[in-house]
DNA sequence: GAAAGAATGCTAAAAAGTTACATTTGAAGC
DNA sequence: GCTTCAAATGTAACTTTTTAGCATTCTTTC
């Protein structure tokens, strides 16, 4: 799957390299092979998880037993808060991309943490608010907008700001899960939008001639929610 | 609109008494009328506030000037969060709907508070952390489930755990609403779980003679999220 | 118990999205 | 260069959802 450039921010940009210290230090290291399961959903272990290196693809296993990826996650990234303030099993079941490094901290050890160091809880805490802040403005645009405003619109923020034209490279496919539609949705509003002049489709990438235009069509379609 | 039972947690849940009055004496109350505008999407002024009698509506404008409104904000419910840590501007238009007395706390005072007080960030960070477990596992059914199970189980999460049969109080507008369809669809959906014998539609009710029944659909349906 | 308002039911046409299969593209190996 | 093959995109038939209009049924209130 294509790793888009627009990233998430992580725990560790909210830290002192101190703070973050004292959290590695309080888990225990694990190494995962490639497609090694490192979690099941339904899994009551507590604690909060940070990837040192490699990847690992959050998925749910479908009832026809097909895997249905909802989160790729790197080097940096946290999970298991769900488990560790909520006192929720794990929601997701985790695989390893690749060979895998992940430190393990029990939630005792690091609620006791937290206690010594407000500042990881207030890191946490701005961290949530930015991912609940995507979620509830991805859920609102979802409400609104057409199809093709939100391929235009995901396009649109792939651009960096200074930029007047540009090339995504991604596949159809990466669009459509991005967006949770068919890959043949994203075709014909992609289509569509070609035919405006506003992008160029090629063979695994996404041209746009015109970042500008691009930005006018998206803030047209959706003047509410900021690009 | 209807007000569901199934209630989100409020920040009040988490904190005690002492935290609660501290956060009460460092705002000022302000008082609406029905209609009133609190806020407008964009204002820039940043701070939390809690809601202390009455409600108000949290909403976008479309841009035909349409009213589509996202949140009913009820006492005890704050907001406010996004500005206060994330530096966003308002992202929703907010307006009383009846008499209503909001506490407001500016930035500041606010954060100042936290540290003092650093059982009020554990709490916020458990609530926002709930808000997003709640839009994470709603965002993952919608995507795997038909609308008809998507009903079924907003239906199932309506009746109590330990009840063995109910009537649910709402109109299909409200489940089109929530869901994010439009009734018609609704309409259909419900005619099929009727046809099924698994709930029997009313007007301004749904009946659901046997609970047992339909949380077992809702499984076969959905295997992997819980009700 | 009539009237008015609210909610649901129904229909038909158009739009959007999905599934399954076909075609094109690019890259690796000869 | 050419061939081959997997990856990516394109196409077509089918299903679902929306929109919009009007009809019907239910509830409340006078």
């Amino acid at each position: 799957m294509k790793v888009f450039r627009k990233k998430n921010k992580k725990l560790s940009d909210f830290l002192t390299a101190g703070d973050l210290d004292a959290l590695f230090e309080a888990g225990r290291e694990q190494a995962y092979g490639d497609g090694e399961i490192i979690q099941q959903r339904g899994d009551k272990w507590r604690g909060i998880s940070i990837v040192k290196s490699g990847e690992a693809i959050a998925a749910n296993i479908g009832r026809d037993g097909s895997i249905l990826p909802s989160a790729l996650i790197k080097p940096g990234d946290t999970y298991g808060e769900f488990t560790t303030f909520l006192d929720l099993p794990r929601t997701h079941t985790i695989f390893a991309k690749g060979p895998t490094r992940i430190r393990h901290i029990k939630r005792k050890p690091f609620l006791a943490l937290l206690e010594a160091a407000p500042t990881i809880s207030q890191a946490m805490l701005t961290l949530t608010l930015e991912r609940n802040y995507e979620l509830v403005s991805n859920l609102d645009s979802n409400r609104r907008l057409s199809l093709r405003a939100r391929v235009a619109r995901l396009l649109a923020a792939e651009i960096e700001k200074d930029e007047t034209h540009g090339t995504v490279i991604c596949r159809q496919e990466d669009l459509a899960f991005m967006i949770g539609v068919s890959r043949v949705a994203v075709g014909k509003a992609l289509d569509k939008l070609a035919k405006k002049g506003l992008i160029e489709t090629g063979y695994g990438k996404i041209h746009v001639p015109d970042a500008g235009n691009l930005r006018a069509y998206v803030l047209q379609q959706d003047p509410v929610s900021p690009i």
